[in-house]
This record gives structure tokens, sequence and C-alpha cells, in this order.
DNA sequence: GGCCGTCTATGACGGCTGTCATAGTAGCGG
DNA sequence: CCGCTACTATGACAGCCGTCATAGACGGCC
């Protein structure tokens, strides 16, 4: 989600790409659509040709480009594991917000997130769309943990504490400026994945 | 956190009261200084004068009153509890939101992870209030459950653990408006936390 | 009565917001 | 050259925001 991934795409995808890198930052309400399209580098008129549905279409748009963003990285995390358990998958994402973190003043958080507290009670076509990625999120995170040996009955249920625990713990690191709670998160829970893997 | 509360107190502090109430709709961004002051039913003349620091001194005062609020429940849940085991305590904490859901439409968050998302990255005194009410929330938290049996190394962990796994659940379950990572999550991390209750 | 500190009332100001209206350019098929 | 579509440019608009200036009310205390 680093700066680069911005680069070839068209000016709509950008446009996407940048807005959900300043949802990170300040929220929905901080962020206007002046400031994506100078973040993009886009031409201004284009927000009303691409964007027709206004800045909700756009957060949307932003929000669904963040869920499959985090589900495209599960399976990039679990290729990079030298041997495949749960507990180390979860050690992977964790330490991509603590790298982040640990990075010069780099505290933003997840896009989905900001979504849902500006915007969960006021539009409901944003809230459906942080639903939705949430679920495409957790759709491959509980598929590499059944890989793993997880029963596919808890396989779902255990993608959701990661998820949660690594949102909720990303929200404490935010407000402390310190990695404390995702690397204590990361250690504790990872005896209770690893627990749920059956031999075969 | 319901309505009642801010009845018998103060003009200032029922707008620090409706500020927090209003954090957890709509975030920061969406709550405006004249929404706070006709929610607490208060006068618009005292915002300057009970708050010279202007929003960011509300904001930060409603999150410091969160973290008390949520400490406050701490105890509370412990003495209603019919055996006090981890498991218990975090049962009735994830209660407290799921019974709030279960309300018509209230899908209200917590006002610390709105204050973090909203205002991390811009004001350096509200991401130090939010951090102060996690600590403040934390503290009573880990207290309890060395009460319960906890070694006291890893009781602070487990508090971090806790209150991440509740706010990131509480994240996803107003995205779906339904209690299910509420209710995962507390069935989840039960024995995890019971098995940390050393016997004497 | 006169003074003062505490609190309230109200209107105004500049700035920023999302959105829209309107016009313009580029490229291409005919 | 025309016409059409895709895209861009730009200025304006109404509305809301947080903040401030100014003035008034109220009550106690010398």
């Amino acid at each position: 989600m680093t700066a680069g991934e911005a680069s070839g795409r068209g000016p709509r995808a950008r446009m996407v790409f940048s807005a959900a890198q300043l949802l990170r930052r300040g929220g929905v309400g901080a962020t206007g659509m002046r400031d994506v399209v100078e973040h993009a580098r886009a031409p201004r008129g284009s927000l009303q040709h691409y964007f027709p549905g206004g800045k909700e279409q756009l957060v949307n748009e932003a929000v669904e480009w963040a869920g499959q963003y985090a589900a495209g990285r599960v399976a990039r995390f679990v290729a990079g594991l030298p041997e495949p358990t749960p507990s180390g998958l979860f050690a992977a994402m964790v330490r991509q917000w603590t790298d982040e973190l640990a990075r010069a003043g780099e505290t933003s958080g997840c896009p989905v997130a900001a979504a849902v507290v500006d915007r969960a009670d006021t539009s409901e076509s944003t809230r459906t769309a942080a639903a939705a990625a949430f679920a495409t999120w957790t759709g491959p995170l509980a598929g590499a943990l059944t890989d793993m040996g997880v029963p596919a009955a808890r396989a779902e249920a255990l993608a959701t504490v990661m998820i949660s625990a690594v949102e909720g713990a990303l929200l404490i690191a935010r407000a402390e400026r310190d990695v404390r709670a995702l690397t204590t998160v990361a250690r504790e829970l990872g005896p209770l994945l690893d627990g749920a893997v059956v031999r075969h």
C-alpha cells in the first residue's frame, strides 16, 4: 500500500488508490475531493466524470479496493512463510503494520475502519461496502487456515478473531504511537491459533 | 452510556457527555460544536467559556470521559459475575455491545476509536488523550484479571488482547450490522483467557 | 448602589466543503 | 470537414464549519 503502486494505472484507479491512502490518515471527514485529486495527480474534472456518485462512490470504491488488497496480501504472506502455521500467518499480518509504524511518523490506519467509524451510521452503501471488504478479507484468510489443518468449522471464526485483533490493536498502537499492542496480540494469540490445527 | 446519565450534572459535564455520544456516531468530522450544544441542551455561549481550547479540548475531554467510563464498567462487570472468571468478564464486556446493537438501529461505536481514526495524525493532544483513555481502561482490567488468578506478568497483555478484540470486533459488527463478530471473539477467546489462570 | 466575576446571547467572519454548470480539447470514424 | 464520444478545465454556488467580538444578564460582596 506504499507509493509506487499508483503509477502505470489510469487516473481513475489512481484516484481510488489515493482516496484509500488519505482515508487512512484522517478519516472520511478530513479527506477532501480536492485533496484526492492532488494526491493522485489527476485532473479535477475527471472526478465528476469517473465518479458521478460523488464522494460516497469514491469512498466506497476505496474501501472495496482495500478489501481486495488485504485479501491479496494473505496469499503473499502464506507464500513467504518458512512453514505454514496459523501463528506465523498472523505474525506476518501484524508485522506489516509494525514495519510501517517503525518507519518515521507513519501512523496511518486502516481505510475500512475509517469508513466504518465515519459513515456506518450515515451512508448505508458505505456500510455495506465495508462489510463486503471485511468479507473478502475473511474469505482467503479462512481458506489459508483450513489449508494449514484448521477444521473448516472453526476457520472462519478464527479468521474473524485475527482481523478483530489486528484492527483493535492497530487502533491502540496508533494512539500510543507504539507497536506494543500489535506485538502483544501476535504473541498471545499465537498458541490459540496453532492449537486449532488438527494433525493428520 | 445511555440517556439519563446527562441529567443532574452541570452544562459543562453535559457537553462533554454529549460530545462523546456524538463522536460514537459519525466521528470527529461529523460532530459539530453546534450539534454538541443542541444535544446537551446547553447554551451555545458556554462553549467558549468552558472550552477555550475549542473543539480539540472538547474532544479530548470526551475521550478522557470515555476512558473513565470504560474503566468504571470493569468493576461493575466483575461484581455482576456469578463466578469471577476471565472469560466471564470478557463475555460481559462483549454483551454490553451486543445488547446495544440488538436495540433498534443502534450501531454507535467507541468514541476513543473515533478520535484515533480521525485525529491521531492531526492532533497530538488528542492522540495522547486516546492513549491515556486506553491506559485507564487497561489498568482496572488487568487488575481484575490478577484478582482472578492470572499472573501479573500476563495480566496486562491479556487486557490488551481483550480490548483489541472488542474494538476490532465492534468495527466489523457495525459494518455488518450484526453481532456475529462480537459473539465470535467472545467464544473463541474464552478458553485462552481462562487458561491463563493459575490454580492455588 | 457600585463593582466584579461567572456565565450566557447572538451575530458575523473567513475558510473550506461537495457539487454543479458550462465550456473546452483530443482523438477517431465517416 | 463533420460529428461524436471521452475526457478535462474552471469558475461559481450554497452551505456548513470553528472561531471570535461584542454585549448583556445574574448574583454575591464590599
